[in-house]
RNA sequence: CGGGGUAUGGCGCAGCCUGGUAGCGCACCUGUUUUGGGAACAGGGGGUCGUAAGUUCGAAUCUUACUACCCCGACCA
């Protein structure tokens, strides 16, 4: 993308409504813009970003056996009473009537949406285990937003629902969600945190909350330190060892303050006690019945009797992932974004547009990276260069090629790491297949 | 919802107390000199001062009501 055809409307100037870093650098990298109370307008660079995010859910969510559907955001308030949550949720759900008076609530959640369909159109034990998921924007009414896209009203969230003929089936689709969460925070760069959670308002009695750690988190979090350092679990995990598997992760001492208990924190030895400030990216709950009693969600069983489905559901924030990312990860200078959530892969920097030289070897590397399939954000304004320099770090592209009149005498360019700050002299001509490598090795 | 605050060009702010028809920095446009980490100079464009009503010869400024947004708290993906 040529930034000269671009909307990346970038300011030098902190906006004085953002009080936490990933807010500031949202607004100030031109990501977004509210449009009213936690309510935003993704511009380009800021939906590149959560689109790539998406992506990576969506990988693994179906790779983890779950189905994606697509849920809308208007829910009639009928089903809302047959759960009884109409009159339980509160305030925060947003209660609409049509032109005919009828309820209407902008969806907060979807269980009740995805358990009729369920009932409608699911009958037998033969067709479980399923799981069942989808990406859509959700409206929470918050008493207070704040923090940007981290806590607003409107967003953008995975949510998904399993379905299970006995609660022993159910834990094996609560496990593979549990391993499939935190293969997909790794995929972007986090350690995420699977801490014991309180099941709140959703119900059930087993659940964590995937915390993973930053300064301005909203909750403190306490944890044994080994749970920070550890590689995620395999992709491909037999049913059978899954629970090992989720074991060998929940044995470490690991709590929100609200489920905090200091005595049992105190057997962590010294060394390896953590207490740090934690966001929470994903919750998941195992809630049994809850929904498919009320709601009459029944499947034959194997002896022919009908049987309430056991339920479980797991919800990834995307949208506030977005500011969560940023938090993980970005020094005074701006952004630092992995490479498989970064809005552009390369940033091309033309030190000198306008000069014929500078142009066409710029142009040719545009045109050379574009082809061999790595997104470049090419800065072919007419700026100076410390302008563009601030600009590019401040967006956070992960990797830099700068080209200007001085080292193109000698056949040179340099490639700057966004991470390290580490620039080198790389030759032209060796440039492109470099870059090639190196974005696909990080990818 | 309780407490506090703000609203003036795209962003950051001054002007308000003491009423006389709007200013500064950044950004934007033109030109010149510059040109490797957010240049300098000169010229220029852009604002019904949140909305409505009131007081007054005259309101960004005083009064009232409303609205929006921000911060602290309780609540939450």
């Amino acid at each position: 993308m040529r930034l000269s055809r671009y909307l990346a409307p970038t300011q030098k100037e902190t906006p004085a409504e953002a009080t936490i870093v990933s807010h500031r650098y949202m607004l100030r990298a031109g990501m977004v813009k509210q449009s009213a109370a936690g309510i935003y307008s993704w511009l380009p660079l800021g939906q590149r970003v959560l689109r790539k995010i998406e992506q990576i859910v969506r990988e693994e969510q179906d790779h983890a056996g779950a189905v994606e559907v697509l849920m809308p955001t208007l829910q009639s308030a009928d089903l809302w009473r047959e759960s009884g949550r109409y009159d339980d949720y509160g305030q925060e759900m947003l209660r609409i009537k049509d032109r005919q008076d009828r309820d209407l609530i902008y969806g907060p959640t979807n269980e009740e949406l995805i358990h009729d369909i369920f009932r409608q159109s699911v009958r037998s034990y033969k067709q479980l285990p399923m799981n069942l998921y989808h990406i859509q924007w959700k409206f929470r009414d918050e008493i207070r937003p704040r923090f940007g896209v981290m806590r607003g009203r409107e967003f953008l969230m995975k949510d998904a629902y399993s379905f299970d003929v006995s609660e022993e089936a159910a834990r094996t689709s609560y496990n593979k969600m549990f391993l499939a969460y935190l293969r997909t925070f790794a995929r972007m760069g986090l350690s995420a945190i699977p801490m014991k959670a309180d099941p709140g308002p959703i119900g059930g009695d087993l659940s964590h909350e995937f915390i993973i750690l930053a300064d301005t988190g909203e909750s403190e979090v306490f944890c044994h330190k080994a749970l920070v350092e550890m590689a995620p679990p395999d992709r491909n995990i037999a049913d059978d060892d899954l629970q090992s598997v989720v074991d060998q992760r929940t044995s470490y001492y690991a709590a929100t303050d609200e489920m905090h208990d200091a005595v049992e924190f105190e057997k962590v030895a010294e060394a390896d006690r953590l207490t740090a400030r934690g966001i929470e990216v994903g919750h998941i709950f195992y809630f049994g019945t809850k929904y498919s009693e009320p709601m009459n969600v029944t499947v034959a069983g194997s002896d022919g009797k009908d049987v309430f489905v056991e339920g479980g559901s797991y919800g990834i924030g995307v949208s506030r992932l977005v500011g969560g990312i940023i938090e993980a990860s970005h020094d005074d200078d701006g952004i630092i974004w992995p490479m498989s959530v970064a809005p552009y892969e390369v940033g091309l920097i033309n030190l000198k547009a306008g000069d014929e030289a500078t142009d066409k070897a710029c142009d040719a590397l545009y045109d050379e990276l574009g082809a061999a399939g790595i997104e470049v954000l090419y800065d072919d304004t007419s700026e100076r260069a410390g302008a563009k320099f601030s600009k590019m770090d401040l967006i956070g592209i992960p990797l830099q090629l700068i080209i200007g009149p001085r080292g193109l005498k000698d056949g040179k360019a340099e490639l700057k790491v966004r991470a390290t700050g580490e620039r080198d002299d790389i030759s032209l001509d060796a440039a492109a297949q470099k870059l090639v490598a190196m974005v696909e090795q990080a990818r």
